[in-house]
DNA sequence: TTGTATGATGATTGCGCTGTCAATTGTTCC
DNA sequence: GGAACAATTGACAGCGCAATCATCATACAA
C-alpha cells in the first residue's frame, strides 16, 4: 500500500504523488493548473488528495513561490462598528479574487501600529491597507522598503506613503458643527475621546466653524477610549461647565448615543433643549429615539476602492494609478436629534 | 563593503551574517537564543540587523522549525460587541506569551466556518479556538486530524472536539425568562434572530420556563442578522400578534436596545407597560434609559481560560487538563427595564 | 521514412530558515 | 602537562513546495 511513510507526520504533496503514481510536480500542477494535466492523471491525483485528506502547506508554497496571497490590514479597533463595513468591503473584494485578508489591531496607538506593521511585514503580505495617516517615521520607512502597495485610508494627506483613499476629517467635522450653527445655535459644544487621531481632526473642523461664527469654543475630551457611557459623562461635564449650551457635536455616534441617554435620564428634551449630532452614521443612529443626526462616511466604498486599486496594481505588474489621492467625501444626515435653536 | 548581493532582493539572514562576519547559524541564534552567543558576536549581529533593517522571514522560519507561533481564532462576527471582550482576552494572554492571534470570521454560517477552519489549518496554527459547538462533521474531522489543541467556547457540549469552555445557553435563556415569570408576568414574549445558534438555545431555555409556568409561548424570529433596528421591528410584530404581552426576552442586547427605542417611539412605558430583558450585558445596556436588564456572560474569563489552557498544553508537551469541560456560568443582572407585572 | 512541432510529464534546484551534530576554543582539575 | 569538560561556533541537511528546464511521447508535415 501507498501510505504516508511516517504516520505521525502531516500528509505532503509527495505522499499524494506517490499514492497517485505520478511525480510531485504533476501533483502540484493538478492543484494549481489542472488544465495542463491529462484527465487520467488528474483524476488519479484528485482521488489521492481526497483519500489522504491532503491540505497544502501554505508556508512552503509561499516560500517557494514568493507569493503569499495575503493582504495585510491594520485597523485601530475591531469592535468599533465603523470597521465592520470597512472589513466587509475588503473581504467582498479580496476573497473572490483569491486573497486572504489578515487583520491586525493597533488599538489607536501609533506604537502598537508600528509593531503591527512589523509583524505584518514578516508575513510578506502582497499589499497593506492602513486606517489613518499617522504612522510613525519608522513604520513609514519599513513600509516603503517593503516594496508592496500601501493604501492609507479614512483621511486625506498631502504626503501619502503610496496611495491614499479617504475623506477630509477636518471638513467633515466642520460640516457637523456648521449644521448646528446653521440651525442658529450659538452655544455649540463638542465632546470627543481624543485617543482617535481622526476624532481630533474633527475637533479642528469644529474649531474652524466656531471661529467663522464668532462663537466660543466649548470642548470636553476624556483620556480614555470612546464608549457609550463616556458620552453621557462628557455631556454632563460639558453642561455643568457651560450651562448655556444648546447643541453638541459628539465625536462619534457612540458618544452621541450615550449623550442622548443621559438627556433622557435628566429630562433634557432632544432636540428642544439640546441638539445632538454624532459622527459616522452607525446603524443605531437611525433607529434611536429621537433618531440621531450624523455625518455619514463612505466606509464601505473607501475600503472597496482601496481593494480594487490594490488588485489592479498587483495584477497589472505594479503600475500605480494616475491619481494617488482620492477623496470620497461624506454626507450630512440631518435627523430628529438636531433642531432649530430657540 | 558587505552589502546585500542583490539590491532588489529582501535582506536575508545570510546578508546579516555576512555583514557581521559570522555564520548564518550564529546570526539566527542571536535572534532566537541570544544567551547562547558571546557578547562580542551578539553585538556585531545586532548592529548588522539594524543597519540592514533586517526583518526575519516568518514563512521560512515556520517551515524550518514547524513552529508558527500562531493561534487560530474563529468567531461568527467581528462587529458584535460580544466578541470585543473575547478577542481582547485572547490578545492579553497570547501576545505577551509570544504568539500571534489570527482571527477569521464565520458570519454565523456553518459553511463559512468550515471554510474558515480549512483556511486556518493551512496556516498551521498551534491551537484553534472556536466560538460555539456546532461545527460541521467535515470540520470536526479536519480539526481532529490536525492534532492541535482545539477549544470550543461560548456554550457547553457533552461531546467536545477536544476542550470545551463555556456556559449553558439553555440555562441562561431559562434564567432570563424565569426572571420575567418571577416578576409575575404571564404573557412573556421572546424575540430573536436565529442566525445565531446560541440564540436558538436561549429560546429553548425560554420554552422550558414557559412550560414550567404553564404559559403560552410567544416567539418571533427573523431570518436576518441581528441588529438594533431589527429589535424594534420584531417587537412590533410580537405586540401586534399578542397584544397582551407585558414582558419580552430579547435574544441579545442589541435587539433589546432596538425594542427599547421602539417603546420610546410608541410611548410604551418601560417597565410599567412592558418589561424588557436582553442578553450578554453589553456596555450600552447599563447606561441606556431605562437601564436594560440582561444576562451577563463571562466572555473575557472564558477566552482567558481557553487561552491559558492552550498555553499549558503547548508548553507542557501536550498534556491535556483533567477537566475537558468547563462551565463558567452566567449572572442575571436585574436593572430598571424589568419590573413587577400589574 | 524522417524531421519537427506540440503537449504532457519529470528531475533538479532553491526559497530562507532552523535542528542537529561536529569542530574549535578555552578552562579546570589533578 | 595533559585529560576531561564546558562554552562557542560552524557545516550541513532538510522543512514542503514551485520555477525552471529537460525529457519523452505523440502527431503531423514533407
Amino acid at each position: 500500500m501507498t501510505l504516508p511513510k511516517n504516520k505521525s507526520r502531516r500528509v505532503t504533496l509527495d505522499d499524494v504523488a506517490t499514492r497517485a503514481r505520478v511525480s510531485a510536480v504533476t501533483a502540484s500542477r493538478v492543484l494549481r493548473k489542472p488544465e495542463m494535466v491529462s484527465a487520467d492523471l488528474r483524476a488519479r491525483v484528485d482521488s489521492a488528495v481526497r483519500e489522504l485528506a491532503y491540505v497544502p502547506n501554505q508556508l512552503a508554497s509561499a516560500l517557494a513561490s514568493s507569493h503569499t496571497g495575503r493582504i495585510g490590514v491594520i485597523v485601530p479597533s475591531l469592535t468599533n462598528g465603523v470597521f465592520g463595513d470597512y472589513l466587509r468591503a475588503l473581504h467582498d473584494v479580496f476573497i473572490p479574487a483569491g486573497f486572504q485578508v489578515l487583520v491586525l489591531n493597533s488599538h489607536y496607538l501609533p506604537g502598537r501600529e508600528e509593531k503591527a506593521i512589523a509583524t505584518m511585514l514578516g508575513q510578506f503580505p502582497e499589499a497593506i491597507i492602513l486606517a489613518g495617516i499617522g504612522q510613525t517615521t519608522q513604520a513609514r520607512k519599513s513600509l516603503q522598503q517593503a516594496g508592496v502597495p500601501v493604501v492609507q485610508t479614512m483621511e486625506m494627506t498631502d504626503d501619502p506613503i503610496d496611495i491614499n483613499v479617504g475623506l477630509s476629517q477636518v471638513g467633515a467635522g466642520y460640516a457637523a458643527a456648521r449644521h448646528l450653527f446653521d440651525l442658529d445655535h450659538i452655544h455649540v459644544g463638542q465632546i470627543s475621546a481624543p485617543h482617535d487621531s481622526r476624532s481630533r481632526k474633527r475637533v479642528e473642523g469644529y474649531m474652524q466653524a466656531v471661529g467663522e461664527f464668532n462663537a466660543v469654543p466649548m470642548v470636553i475630551s476624556a483620556d480614555q477610549p470612546s464608549s457609550v457611557p463616556l458620552g453621557g459623562q462628557m455631556l454632563i461635564e460639558l453642561m455643568s461647565r457651560w450651562p448655556k449650551v444648546t447643541a453638541v457635536f459628539c465625536g462619534n455616534d457612540n458618544l452621541a448615543l450615550g449623550a442622548l441617554f443621559e438627556c433622557q435620564r435628566r429630562r433634557i428634551r432632544v432636540p428642544d433643549d439640546l441638539s445632538i449630532i454624532g459622527f459616522n452614521d452607525l446603524e443605531v443612529s437611525a433607529c434611536a429615539y429621537p433618531s440621531i443626526s450624523s455625518i455619514a462616511t463612505p466606509r464601505y466604498e473607501m475600503a472597496q476602492r482601496a481593494a480594487e486599486i490594490i488588485l489592479e496594481i498587483i495584477r497589472g505588474t505594479g503600475t500605480r494609478p494616475k491619481q494617488r489621492q482620492i477623496d470620497l467625501g461624506f454626507r450630512l444626515i440631518a435627523r430628529d436629534s438636531t433642531g432649530r435653536a430657540g
